[in-house]
DNA sequence: GTCGACAGGATTGGATCCAATCTGCTAGAT
DNA sequence: ATCTAGCAGATTGGATCCAATCCTGTCGAC
């Protein structure tokens, strides 16, 4: 089987992303694409296009002619965005768990230990990118594509600030006690249950989040 | 004031849409960019920008280096769009009903009245253009920019169904009935009332775009 | 006759170059 | 001193050109 051959405006996203996640790219900054296209060591071409699909999810904003600028978002941006997920993870969740087969709890147990292993490294990245496998293999399970597309769109938005959430050990810790009641709530095929930990777990991490915002 | 100078991709995203709906560009067609480009007397550079921001709506797919097709949508999706709008149109509205003013409610009979000029005039394009007007200047009143957004995104991936929808006379005197009956609704600040006209305003829609789709 | 390798054409992806627009500074008028 | 007009530099937007990949159809081997 041959290496697929990624494109460069793929790579590029990549690149973006962890740009932004890690606050090299700050919010509000404007983004000099001749700067950003020279330091990835390409040109603005295949990094305008890139913007474009960030702009399509809300992580960049463009202005005519002036660029394209790191969104900021606002405590009621980020009020709003959780309010979204809550209503559309229920959902997500009422469809997963009446699909959910013993195979797919496995897997979802095996995604919930690594989240463990990566909280355990501190390492940020890993930890945001651990935890989001673990919560889309389950809302994947709902069988509703767009609603995960939605769901990744939510998420994508407050991805820098859930980074910070996860700075804190205290909540490091949390996130682990409360994956591990998701789980026995799928395993009990609950839906009561798993929508109760769904909210409490998003409830802990925006209030810590808008703390965080408000400074 | 100076005219605002537009892009050439808004341009062509503009076209891009109306090919779409109008079915010019059919479902699960390949998307020739020379052809296109040419058409649209552009160079590819500004058609590809535009074509991203399609893909981001789910309006059009990307294959690595195959290029881009119109999205196809089937009898799942369609359910899945309108499920989902559903949702998210309730909390809408349902924000929507306490935060309008008087004022509020005279725009939106005027947009109405549009509505049912052009469903007179049996221009579609225009109907549709008309009805989305209607629509979203309740939506706007939730003061929840993120929702509106995602609602957008799912009237879009089903806006070329909506087309045929209106090209049939019953359907088009009958949004008009159910659009006076949203008014009024609103009019009373009734939320339940304005949810539930809602509601079946989408019912009648889906049940007659999956006849369609199904043949 | 069927399958696979290979070559040529077609199409997309990316780099470079040019045009249009914006921003910030300077100079001049009030 | 402040405000406005206009010019210069910087930056984005678009067009053209080149490279990489994919698709198709032909040829040959079995």
């Amino acid at each position: 089987m041959r290496a697929k051959p990624k494109t460069t405006q793929e790579d590029v996203l990549a690149l973006l992303r962890v740009e932004i996640l890690t606050g090299s790219l700050q919010p509000g900054q404007q983004i000099v694409q001749d700067l950003l296209a020279e330091k990835f060591g390409v040109s603005r071409v295949p990094l305008r296009e890139a913007l474009k699909i960030l702009e399509g999810e809300g992580q960049v904003t463009h202005h005519r002619h002036r660029g394209y600028f790191v969104a900021e978002l606002s405590i009621n941006d980020l009020h709003e965005v959780y309010r979204l997920r809550a209503i559309l993870e229920r959902e997500a969740v009422t469809a997963a768990v009446s699909n959910i087969t013993d195979r797919d709890l496995l897997a979802i147990a095996e995604l919930a230990s690594q989240v463990r292993k990566a909280a355990k490294s501190n390492e940020v990245l890993a930890i945001t990118a651990a935890n989001r496998a673990f919560h889309f293999a389950i809302f994947e399970l709902s069988e509703m594509p767009r609603l995960v597309r939605l769901l990744r769109q939510l998420w994508d938005a407050t991805d820098v600030y859930r980074a910070v959430y996860f700075t804190q050990a205290a909540n490091r810790e949390r996130i682990l006690l409360e994956h591990d009641e998701i789980l026995s709530a799928l395993r009990a095929r609950s839906v009561a249950r798993s929508i109760r930990w769904h909210d409490t777990h998003r409830e802990n991490s925006v209030a810590s989040v808008s703390a965080f915002i408000a400074r």
